[in-house]
DNA sequence: GCCGTTTTCGGCCCGACTGTTTTCAGTCG
């Protein structure tokens, strides 16, 4: 059972409370909705901490709902839950997945028009909606029957409250509109929110705030968007738009002087918000996204132009957008001892570069040369690079046509560090595929003629975790195996990651000198951010990588970084953002 | 049902928007 369907269950109880008595239940129905969530974002999953008795210790999970999760995982049923569930028909949990239901109006159609089957009430629902039949119950209507079938109807093609873009993709859409909206002289300045601002890997709506004195204006110009589908919403502060690609669109406006109160509050995440809050409550304030005043009264709220001065009323150092989930970040920023995150222009190299060096690879090859790829890497301020195509194919060459291909590469790369010798320094790396049986896909000779290599799997994915694991540390244990690039193999959206057994992985690098790659590709980012943070407790270290193919795929580092800076790293935690010298001798170590 | 930031008892985040309403309920973030 995956931390997801946990997370399910525990809000289908809190769904059903909310059902029978929300009244009654009100704190029961919060401390449910809270355990979800936090289980839902849990780094760890749920089975795994049970195996090993650490299930106490996930915030919001207290003794009676740690023994019903003890319960859950070792019998796969709670009594309790089944009791509480089977209050309410099984068919109301089906439509909680659809957006814009809630338990309320899913249990009262269920009611209503008697809909049992879990299996064909969302069909069952159309069916009646299309009847005309719900808008003549009472506090319904034509408007909000229309908005049924809609909902549905998206929900259908994907529109889940689940379907997530990439981060890349969702900055792109983001920075259109951005730069759209900036058109407005209206607009005074305008800023992502939400988890595109936190830069979680995956976001689902996109979010942008902009100060303004005149928000009408700005909500006028924001719902004429040429690329946009249809308008959801549009009120006097916000408004959201569906664009032609079929994602969402949020607006909040708000005047320069409460710019700083906006961009908290809608920056989130949510359990920061409520953490934040409760404290402040504590400290006899309330929070709002207007501002602040003292609890318990309808004073004005004052009002905060920047984030920092908002966080310092409260006696808090401003927190970088990545850190805030709640993990910890709140505690130190009262402290005023948050790390200092790596930043971009820390960034001195990339060293997953695919050229179109003809190296006959086993995979895909770059498009632009290795000159190009130096060219634009000048113009990023980098001072070293390393190139690393994949291996020459096993099956097409003999291992001597391997160590031929890569003698004449080496005296090119040589060639290189003699021509550009003043202005950036070239390493010879490689990306090596991991054979399924652990060893590497090039032998020792060849291997011995480059400075080091990225090691990583490119085939048999499905192997079980012990095997990978065995796999992925025969693979690094040759001297020259530095690095290990995209550690989960996973794509977003597309492929799950392999299970490997971090805790030994992370022993093994520290021990003996490997390093674990974040590569930026938009449907890797992979390390995920949460492992990124293990390995960094620990003392790993790690490279940033784009893994392109292509120069302007070179421009994808920001997004390595995000990755890194939601995994708490410091500048000392990233290899590539050390100087030269200091590089050098790691790979010679 | 959880939690300790003033508390091991007595609190529990806050507001916008929509649709159907003459004052609110439901959902969302």
């Amino acid at each position: 059972m995956t931390n997801l369907e946990i997370s399910k269950i525990l809000k289908n109880v809190a769904s059903a409370y909310s059902i029978q008595d929300e009244k009654k239940y009100r704190f029961q129905i919060i401390a449910y909705d809270k355990a979800a969530e936090s289980i839902e974002h849990s780094p760890t999953e749920l089975r795994e901490l049970y195996k090993d008795g650490k299930l106490s210790g996930i915030p919001g999970v207290g003794p009676t709902i740690q023994g019903r999760l003890e319960e859950l995982l070792s019998t796969g049923k709670v009594a309790h839950f089944e009791e509480v569930l089977s209050s309410v028909p099984a068919s109301v949990f089906p439509l909680l997945d659809v957006p814009s239901f809630g338990p309320k109006k899913a249990f009262r159609l269920v009611s209503e028009f008697d809909l049992q089957d879990p299996a064909t009430v969302i069909a069952d629902v159309v069916k009646i909606a299309k009847e005309g039949k719900i808008a003549t119950l009472p506090g319904f209507g034509e408007k909000s029957q229309a908005d049924i079938l809609r909902a549905i109807e998206e929900y259908g093609r994907g529109k889940t409250k689940t379907a997530r873009m990439v981060l890349p993709y969702a900055m792109e859409l983001a920075r259109k509109m951005i730069a759209y909206l900036e058109e407005s002289p209206a607009v005074i300045r305008a800023s992502t929110l939400g988890s595109l601002r936190r830069r979680r890997e995956t976001v689902g709506d996109i979010d942008i705030a902009v100060a303004t004195n005149d928000p009408k204006a700005v909500l006028d110009h924001f719902t004429a968007y040429p690329h946009k589908e249809r308008i959801i919403e549009r009120g006097e502060r916000t408004s959201s738009i569906i664009v032609s690609s079929g994602k969402q669109i949020d607006l909040m406006v708000e005047s320069p002087k409460g710019f700083g109160a906006l961009l908290q509050h809608f920056t989130g995440s949510k359990a920061h918000n409520v953490h934040l809050r409760e404290y402040a409550l504590s400290k006899g304030l309330s929070l709002s996204d207007y501002g602040i005043r003292k609890r318990d009264t309808d004073d004005p709220y004052t009002l905060y132009e920047t984030e920092e001065s908002f966080y310092a009323v409260l006696g808090l150092q401003w927190v970088p957008p990545e850190m805030r989930e709640n993990t910890g970040e709140i505690e130190l920023a009262l402290k005023n001892t948050l790390p200092t995150l790596l930043e971009i222009k820390d960034m001195k190299g990339d060293f997953h570069l695919h050229s179109s060096y003809p190296i006959e690879p086993s995979h895909d090859m770059g498009l632009n040369s290795m000159d190009e790829m130096i060219a634009r890497a000048l113009e990023l301020g980098y001072t070293y690079l390393g190139f690393s195509e994949h291996n020459p194919s096993i099956s097409k060459h003999t291992q001597k046509q391997v160590f031929d291909i890569l003698s004449k590469r080496k005296d090119f790369i040589d060639k290189l560090n003699v021509k550009y010798k003043n202005t950036i320094r070239v390493f010879s790396l490689l990306e090596t595929d991991i054979l399924p049986n652990g060893s590497l896909a090039i032998e020792d000779d060849a291997l011995q003629l480059l400075d080091g290599s990225i090691v990583s799997v490119h085939s048999a994915f499905d192997m079980d975790s012990d095997a990978m694991t065995q796999r992925v540390l025969k693979g690094l244990s040759h001297p020259k195996a530095k690095i290990l690039a995209h550690p989960t193999g996973r794509l977003l959206n597309q492929r799950p990651a392999y299970e490997l057994h971090w805790d030994q992985i992370f022993d093994y690098c520290l021990k003996h000198n490997k390093a674990l790659e974040i590569n930026a590709a938009p449907q890797r980012l992979d390390l995920p951010d949460i492992i990124v943070r293990e390995a960094i407790k620990k003392g790993i270290k790690l490279f940033i990588d784009t893994d392109s193919h292509a120069i302007n795929q070179m421009d994808l580092m920001e997004y390595g970084v995000s990755v890194a800076r939601r995994g708490w790293a410091t500048p000392n935690d990233i290899l590539n953002a050390l100087p030269y010298n200091e590089l050098k001798d790691w790979f010679e170590k």
